[in-house]
DNA sequence: GGTTATTCCGAGTTCTTTACTTGGTTTTTA
DNA sequence: TAAAAACCAAGTAAAGAACTCGGAATAACC
């Protein structure tokens, strides 16, 4: 699973329609406004999202971009695998056999890792993050960080 | 979060220190040759992971590696931090303040998933890993990509 | 004491990805 | 017909990932 930028500009874009699209549909040129990400690279990132129907455009004057399905029925891991593309990890799986068991082994862990991290993204849908985030909704509530060393909320939600 | 190949790489070498460090410590060069990755790559990423305590050198002869304590204590996320820098994301914190609220509100939300991601990986140890690895420990039973898409192992674990 | 295997260290280089830019074309509303 | 939006494609700049090179320090072994 990777999970860069480009995935985060992707899931928050993403919120951003979720929150807003009842108001009608919800414009790029906004969401670049109010993210500080570049028009275009937008438009690159929503043909992805397109592309997996997550979003649905509308052109036209008062035209902008829906979800492409409800909010609970769409995963953060649906929008990262969207936009960034799921790379293969192992060098031994697939075309070269694994050498003595051990180089398969932690690869093997690995797809485990990895397949847990993907579990657990699939199971979080955007209709679940702002149902969470609108107990904060008053006000700006952001927590400084202390030495900018990990930045974890602490009790954000007990696991 | 920011989880690249970089920080599997780390994850990945880790591993192998916990299978193979009650044998002696482990070489850098055994991991470079085993993981495919260079071995000044594998310093650096191994300088990070020292300077966090994650790992003890040994110089010399016959020296290596071990993990700088045991692999109940050491989990998932510690690796990822070490070795992947935390970035932080937001814009509107810290320096400016949010605009209208609205920016801050997908921004909270991020931090809120975020948070749990970390939570998450903060959860898993590699003694967890090589525990639930050790069911497949024989043989090598790698699952093929069925169409390249998601590469998701159905039922690793039940959510 | 010298040789060798290893960690340690820092300054580069190359390649890929990210993020952005530019300049368009379609579509649709008013 | 004009304007606002999605669409599209090619190119560019900056950042990061991954690697290379050349060495130094440390410790084991002969």
């Amino acid at each position: 699973m990777r999970l860069s930028t480009k995935g985060r500009y992707a899931v928050t874009a993403m919120l951003d329609l979720t929150l807003h699209g009842g108001e009608g549909p919800v414009t790029l040129a906004e969401i670049s406004e109010t993210q500080g990400i570049s028009l275009s690279y937008l438009e690159q990132l929503f043909a992805c999202l397109r592309g997996k129907q997550l979003v649905r455009g509308v052109r036209g004057p008062g035209g902008g971009y829906y979800l492409g399905r409800p909010g609970d029925e769409i995963s953060i891991a649906d929008i990262i695998c969207a936009v960034d593309e799921w790379v293969e990890f192992t060098r031994c799986g697939g075309n070269q056999d694994c050498q003595e068991g051990k180089r398969c082994l932690t690869h093997n862990l690995w797809d485990d890792l990895s397949s847990e991290i993907y579990t657990f993204l699939s199971s979080i849908t955007l209709a679940d993050l702002v149902e969470r985030g609108g107990l904060r909704e008053t006000g700006c509530v952001r927590n400084k960080k202390d030495d900018g060393e990990l930045s974890v909320r602490e009790g954000s939600r007990a696991a």
